[in-house]
DNA sequence: AATAAATTTTAGACTAATCTAAAAATAAGT
DNA sequence: ACTTATTTTTAGATTAGTCTAAAATTTATT
């Protein structure tokens, strides 16, 4: 029905559309895809046809309910196989994206209940990321990102909002990990750079960059 | 390096080469992969270029042993994750074939050695086929095929030589499962059909098509 | 409001994997 | 050995997904 390919396009318009409000650009999509632009116009509207995205020249792209439904059922499956992955088989949070998005095509509904239940139905992933119910509802927790935090605010670390392995290295390194106390000390005005203090001992420097990617709970 | 498809074909080729001596003909590729003779030669001459087949026109095909290599690793994880299906995630074994035909193509040596600890180094898949090793060494156990058995011999099933689902689940109902003591009663002449012992309590028919289909061990 | 810049779409081409129909080579049957 | 049948290969076309270069459209700037 959907292919590998279009599942793909149908995730980073999901991914997009979570980040954004208004309508998908083509460009946008072209970057998260590895594409140009010329390949994602012809993508869109083959999606289009089949309903799975709703479509109009030069206007944006988003998802129809039937293509959210495709998206959310691939992200279960990359989330789900990233906790087998952990949780099973040992790997490192920072090794599994790239296995997953091989799983995460893997055609069974039957493998994916069953998975769920193998794992005793897990509600997050390594990366703190939720799981989609086996219905495509994607629970809801209102994370916030660490580079909104106030000063003097403290918070817990509860998810990342990037996969890449250089990021979740640098986070292990420095002692950024799922659960850890974390309260802002003092924010530069010039770059958004922060002071922080992690688990209440060292206080440590972070870019905007790594801030905006790590998903916090406010206490 | 080598797609889903040429794998399949790999895969093909390799299983043809147990089965016979001499040159694997275009013409039974292509039955067991689905797809035309002419389909079939364009592959052939693709895969020479790569070194993975001996190929020349009109002179049949043979794996190189670079070939043999990729195929064994495309089997090697046919059959481990087919081990994982059952034992892990309580699938019978008539229903684990065609997910595994779709896991066996990810591509992670990490993920292949991780599993096959996580499984406790199986020997056997869910339907008695020998699991090759991670250097590709596929073990040997000479294992005949029932329908080469003669009359009042004592037998134990050991293994399948098929698939598929209509098959596995004739098997299961008839109570030949893996592990079962078999002695052959009688061989009728015209058809090869035979009236066989199972577990020592009945007598049951079985055809020459099965038979063929099933492995033993002789005492 | 007119012009320049950026974005997006079209046009045309390429690769991988497939097909059908026709041609070539091999194998079989007299 | 000659003819027929079967198998295999070539020729030409198709579909999915991609690309570059050029044209069209939208957005930004004077
Ligand atoms: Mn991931
Ligand atoms: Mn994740
Ligand atoms: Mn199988
Ligand atoms: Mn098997």
């Amino acid at each position: 029905m959907t292919s590998f390919t279009e599942e793909n396009y149908l995730k980073i318009i999901y991914k997009l559309s979570t980040e954004t409000e208004s309508e998908i650009s083509t460009n946008a999509v072209a970057e998260l895809t590895q594409t140009k632009a010329a390949s994602v116009t012809d993508m869109l509207r083959k999606l289009s046809d089949k309903q799975l995205v709703s479509y109009q020249k030069y206007q944006g792209v988003r998802l129809t309910s039937q293509g959210q439904a495709v998206a959310l059922k691939v992200i279960r499956k990359h989330r789900l196989w990233e906790v087998f992955l952990v949780e099973k088989l040992g790997f490192n949070w920072d090794e599994v994206h790239d296995i997953a998005e091989q799983l995460e095509h893997i055609d069974s509904e039957e493998l994916v209940q069953r998975l769920d239940e193998f794992l005793g139905f897990p509600q997050f992933d390594p990366h703190g990321d939720p799981i989609p119910d086996r219905h495509g509802k994607m629970p809801e927790f209102g994370y916030k990102n660490l580079s909104d935090i106030d000063p003097n605010q403290a918070v817990i670390m509860m998810g990342v909002a990037q996969h890449s392995v250089s990021f979740l290295q640098h986070l292990a390194k420095v002692g950024l990990n799922l659960g850890v106390d974390i309260c802002v000390k003092e924010i530069n005005d010039f770059d958004k750079s922060m002071t922080i203090k992690i688990g209440g001992e060292i206080d440590y420097f972070i870019s905007n960059d790594v801030a905006k990617n790590i998903l916090v709970k406010v206490y």
